[in-house]
DNA sequence: TTGTTTTAATAAACACTGTTCAATAAATTT
DNA sequence: AAATTTATTGAACAGTGTTTATTAAAACAA
């Protein structure tokens, strides 16, 4: 059955250009402006064709959070390529996470902050996304507790501690919670001292 | 001018109720449901009367916002009362912190994640809410420093990292990231163990 | 090839949202 | 009592996500 396998071909490819349409007008003008209307226009379809594609807004956003989260993990593991020493691999880890935050602010506010994408999530489901980053967290912290050079014992408390921090200070400052709080001081070295500091902590 | 200090008077009265109004609505059925229709409802008056009091929806929700902080300052300075120890008024803050964001989540995401009252604050303008917060957490902080019960150095750099793990624990929970992360552990218990040990990391 | 059926796409509408403004009603002043 | 200022609102504007009945196209069957 040819035929059936090509529209089977055809609805893949057409909910492929759907969710990168709906990533590139997400990412270039935010999420706001990212409306089912304006990804339909610049598809050149009726906002109605999408909803054939995709449940709703929450599904496709869903999707395109999931790319994210390819592109995270990506640089997460490139991050430690070549590092032996577990506390290096964490400090670099923090680095990259930070870094991916701060270059794609959009991205990291749907992966992390937004309750569009969650909404899809069924109860039964699992969030795929933050699970393999969790594992990466894990996997980091406890070659850091094997080698005992981290003062943490359970590896999931350490990395729910770890993933809190690095998140917390990263979603204040795009939140825009840093604001008009505090005196002279720059807000991006406060967080890279942070950060520096909280490896001194952790260290045995 | 009697009746000008009325007119004044009614005016404060009115902003006080549709702020009032406002807050029971967005506490009650959530920020989604709190539209300027559904306020202008509950006080029998017309949607366009509420913007002769508030700029706009943002100005509204900033001084809704304001009412939390109110609260959350209230109840973090009643935390420690009696309490001489700074590193156990540092265990109590924390708690409180917690406390006030699981017992008024709609409330600590206006205040700490949502955008909406952080549009309305001007770039010459400070957030007094967060900056009484922060000089909350500098205060308890420092005197754990002077006390020498704490690693820190730098009270500034401490305070970033305390409000960040708290508020990365609380708004990963509040926005629903960790379903679905975590095998059987109970995240609740996590999140204390995770306090407690982030305790005892900065002990000295 | 014709007629029939299945599939895909959309126009139009629904029920909302925040916000503005001209028109009206009420209170105050002259 | 008339004129003026002030407070209120109906109605509209420009959006939003989503649904559905209708239309156009493709696939199948005779």
């Amino acid at each position: 059955m040819g035929i059936l396998e090509r529209k089977e071909r055809n609805k893949q490819e057409m909910r492929l250009i759907i969710l990168e349409t709906a990533k590139e007008v997400f990412i270039k003008e935010g999420f706001e402006k990212a409306s089912i209307r304006a990804i339909a226009e610049k598809i050149e379809y009726s906002p109605a064709t999408i909803y054939l594609y995709y449940k709703d807004k929450s599904e496709l956003f869903f999707a395109v959070h999931e790319l994210g989260f390819d592109k995270l993990l990506e640089e997460m593991v490139a991050a430690i390529e070549g590092i032996t020493n577990p506390l290096e691999e964490l400090r670099r880890r923090g680095y990259a996470y930070m870094k991916f935050a701060f270059e794609n602010p959009e991205m990291y506010d749907l992966m992390f902050i937004s309750n569009t994408p969650m909404d899809a999530l069924k109860e039964e489901e699992n969030w795929n996304g933050g699970h393999k980053f969790f594992a990466l967290v894990c996997e980091t912290l406890q070659r850091g507790i094997e080698a005992k050079q981290l003062k943490f014992k359970e590896v999931e408390i350490a990395a729910m501690s770890i993933w809190s921090f690095m998140h917390g200070m990263v979603s204040l400052k795009i939140r825009n919670r840093f604001k008009k709080i505090n005196g002279q001081i720059e807000i991006q070295q406060l967080m890279t001292a942070s950060l520096e500091q909280m490896i001194e902590l952790v260290k045995a």
